[in-house]
DNA sequence: TAGGCCATCTGGTCCT
DNA sequence: AGGACCAGATGGCCTA
C-alpha cells in the first residue's frame, strides 16, 4: 500500500479528537478574523482622516514647488495667514511641504496595503466558502471528517471520474443487455475480489493507467450521489478502488 | 519537537 | 489606476 493510501485511509478513520480540534481551532480562527478585520477596519478608518489630509497635502506639495530640496531639517511652525517674506522662509516652507508629502506617500501606500489585505483576505474566505461547499456536495466517511483543501480537490476530481465511468459503463451495459438487474456488477466485483478480465477491473486498469486517474476515492451511502442515482457505488466498492489504484499525486 | 495545515500579509504581475 | 490573482514568507495551532 503506497503511503498516499495509508494517509488517505488515516484520513478516513480519524479519531474523534482530531475532529474537535480541527472544530476548535477553526473558531479560534474565525475569532482572529473577526479581530483582524476590527482592527483593519479601525485602521481604515484612520487612514481614510489621514486621506482627508492628504489632499491638503498635495496642494501643499504643489504649491511648495519642486520637492527636489533636502528634507529632514526641523522647521518652526508658519502661519496660514503669513507669507513668508524672507528666501529663507520660503525655504522652510518648501522643507516642510516636502517632508508632509513623504509621510502622505507612506500613509497612502499603508492605505492601499490594507484594503489590498482587506480584499485578499475577502479572496481567500470566499475560495474557503467554495471548498466549503465542495466538501457538502462530496460523500464523507465519517461524516464528520473534514478534508484539507488538497485533499477536496483531489477526491473531487476521482469522485468526478469515477461517477464519469460509472454512468459510461453503465451505458455500455445497456446496449449489451436490456436487463437493468445487470447494472454494474463489475463494481460489486471490485468490493469483492477483482478479476483481471472483469469490467471492474478494466475500467480499474484504465483509470491507473489514464493521465487523468484518480489516486483515491470514496463514497457515503447517505449521500445523494450515492444512495439516489447511483446507489450501486457503494464504499467498500470505491474503498478498494483506491486501494488498487496506485496513487498518482 | 518536527511536520502538516492553515490564515494572513506582502510584493509582483496581469487585466479591465 | 485599481482590482484580481498568484506565490512566497511567516507565525500559530495541532498531532504523532
Amino acid at each position: 500500500m503506497s503511503l498516499l493510501s495509508h494517509k488517505f485511509m488515516a484520513l478516513m478513520f480519524p479519531d474523534t479528537a482530531k475532529v474537535s480540534n480541527n472544530n476548535t481551532r477553526s473558531l479560534k480562527t474565525t475569532c482572529t478574523t473577526m479581530e483582524t478585520l476590527y482592527s483593519d477596519l479601525d485602521s481604515s478608518s484612520c487612514d481614510l482622516s489621514y486621506s482627508q489630509t492628504d489632499d491638503e497635502d498635495s496642494r501643499s506639495s504643489i504649491q511648495a514647488g519642486s520637492p527636489s530640496s533636502s528634507f529632514g531639517q526641523p522647521s518652526s511652525p508658519i502661519s496660514n495667514n503669513q507669507e513668508p517674506s524672507s528666501p529663507e522662509q520660503q525655504q522652510k516652507k518648501r522643507r516642510r511641504g516636502r517632508m508632509r508629502s513623504e509621510a502622505t506617500v507612506h500613509v497612502v501606500k499603508k492605505n492601499r496595503r490594507t484594503k489590498a489585505n482587506d480584499r485578499e483576505r475577502n479572496r481567500m474566505h470566499n475560495l474557503n466558502d467554495a471548498l466549503d461547499t465542495l466538501r457538502n456536495v462530496l460523500p464523507a466517511f465519517p461524516d464528520d471528517t473534514k478534508l484539507t483543501k488538497i485533499e477536496t480537490l483531489r477526491f473531487a476530481h476521482n469522485y468526478i471520474w469515477a461517477l464519469s465511468e460509472t454512468i459510461r459503463i453503465a451505458d455500455q451495459r445497456q446496449n449489451k443487455s436490456q436487463d437493468a438487474s445487470l447494472l454494474l456488477p463489475g463494481l460489486v466485483c471490485v468490493a469483492d475480489s477483482p478479476s483481471p478480465g472483469s469490467d471492474a477491473c478494466s475500467w480499474m486498469s484504465s483509470a491507473s493507467s489514464s493521465s487523468s486517474s484518480p489516486s483515491y476515492c470514496t463514497s457515503n451511502p447517505s449521500s445523494p450521489a450515492a444512495s439516489e442515482d447511483y446507489g450501486f457505488l457503494q464504499a467498500e466498492s470505491l474503498y478498494s478502488f483506491h486501494n488498487f489504484v496506485p496513487g498518482v499525486y
